[in-house]
DNA sequence: CTCATAGTTAGACAGATGTCAAAATAAAGT
DNA sequence: ACTTTATTTTGACATCTGTCTAACTATGAG
């Protein structure tokens, strides 16, 4: 669990995030990320990858390129988490 | 933002919170939290002055002891921006 | 006032993290 | 086959993190 919010925990991660998970098509193309950011290519994909290994997101090649899509099934169950009575509910 | 989830992203720190936030009290002395880790008491310190400056728990001293407690709005933010349509919403 | 207890701060240190340039891999076009 | 484009991996490096012991501060008891 530590380790999701650890992959949340740094601001090149969370927007990347968000905007895997905001795109219309439910998939982002590295290619479409990489120019958002003030960081080099390789730092994208190392951040990518942190949030792969956190399960946060999964991918596939499509040819060339590589298309990344958020898990919701994990983002939601952190999002559970921090919403359960013993968190997050604000006191009667 | 990230900085939030950064703070959860320990399993110490994100234990910590649970224990605070899981209280009947509804605030916790540290003197009840040193001994339930296996950490020296100064790296427990750390941890909360790190929840601290996080903002998800607030603190006060009486007397020689200090208790903390969560800061739920805070916590209940971190929850919404993960459900939120963006983020976590299983795909219909 | 001195002492004991609770907690934090300071200093030191190993190990983790984020960044880049350069090299490697993958796939498609010529 | 060779080239080009997209992405990842590697190796190097400075910085950040988590941990400890030792020293400090704060409070209450005797």
């Amino acid at each position: 669990m530590a380790k999701m919010f650890k992959a949340l925990g740094d601001p090149i991660r969370l927007r990347l995030l968000s905007l895997i998970a905001a795109h219309p098509d439910g998939e982002v193309c590295v290619c479409d990320l990489t120019g958002l950011f003030d960081v080099a290519a390789p730092t994208i994909s190392y951040h990518l990858k942190h949030l792969r290994e956190a399960g946060l997101v999964d991918h596939d090649r499509r040819g060339t390129w590589v298309y990344y899509r958020p898990v919701r099934e994990r983002i939601h169950r952190l999002s559970l988490l921090l919403a359960s009575s013993d968190l997050a509910v604000p006191a009667p």
